[in-house]
DNA sequence: ATCACTTTGTTGCAAATGCAACATAGGAGA
DNA sequence: TCTCCTATGTTGCATTTGCAACAAAGTGAT
């Protein structure tokens, strides 16, 4: 009888688990930054449009936004703005959904598709230079230990040009 | 005279750079909506304020304003209004500041101590619970890679019940 | 003292966000 | 069919944010 019963007790995360924690938040922050920066700089919008237009494209084929938010992880209305900024500027398109007329199907424009294009000239050398730090096999191993932190068993990689 | 010259040409990311790009963003996101909702879901203000409480707690002494934005890593006019806000919520007193008259010191007042204790019993145990799925050795070397990936030679731990 | 420049912090305004309420379609059972 | 429940999106409103402009104090040179 030394332990309550079934509950998992509230734990104080260990030495180590506050380590990742407070880098976690730190690193992710800064390299995160610095690619945005790098995109307002060059006059693009935030990463956000960028990841809808590649989502988009990936997907090959018209979209439902309840398909890409999951991918996006992010919240239906959360989605729902974003998508209307976006065709505002012409980036996206919405068509008509014939099997379920609650939603639509979104696709890119070419103006779209050239966006992503452009942006990823930015994107990429941006990534590059913000996690310079760590050669690949470190990067292979941090990747790892992120994904199995995340609870990820394995992820085909997400970014592409 | 194969390169071009001094300037480091713009490189696409390697194939483990992007998974480690991809995996921060994921994970990162995730571990902290996860800590945020409990902080939420138990009524208290978001995971800035803590941080604001307990940096002055562990200064002291009153702190001005930059001093604060540094470690956060926050810009002015956000650290300004953060500040204001806590300030109408009785949680942080504002001094004047002999040495220079632009600026104030900041210090928790009773009711923000007694926050930052109870926000830290519900904040430990989701942090605990959001990092589980590593076990201490990989918390470790997850940290180290993460410091390294972001220019950090060595930390000590900041976050403390 | 005066001038220019830097540091530190605040604020007006437009844009973006979170939340809860809403709208509407789909689906399942009586 | 009708009703109820769920799924999918959207929107009104208050709060928060980002940006650029501003303000005021310190600093240093002449």
């Amino acid at each position: 009888m030394q332990q309550s019963g079934l509950k998992t007790p509230a734990r104080i995360p260990s030495d180590p688990v506050q380590r990742v924690w407070v880098a976690l938040g730190r690193v992710s922050q800064s390299v995160q930054c610095e690619v945005e920066t790098a995109l307002k700089d060059a006059g693009f919008p935030e990463l956000s449009w960028y990841t809808v237009l590649w989502e988009l494209e990936r997907a090959g084929t018209p979209t439902r936004p309840k398909d890409l938010a999951i991918p996006l992880f992010i919240l239906p209305y959360q989605l729902s703005r974003l998508v209307d900024r976006m065709e505002k500027e012409g980036l996206v398109r919405k068509i008509a959904c014939k099997e379920d007329k609650r939603g639509h199907l979104l696709e890119p424009t070419a103006k779209g598709y050239a966006l992503r294009k452009a942006m990823w000239a930015i994107y990429a050398p941006a990534m590059d230079e913000a996690l310079k730090r760590v050669n690949d096999k470190e990067a292979l191993e941090l990747a790892r230990l992120l994904n199995k932190l995340g609870g990820i068993e394995h992820v085909d990689c997400a970014d592409k040009g």
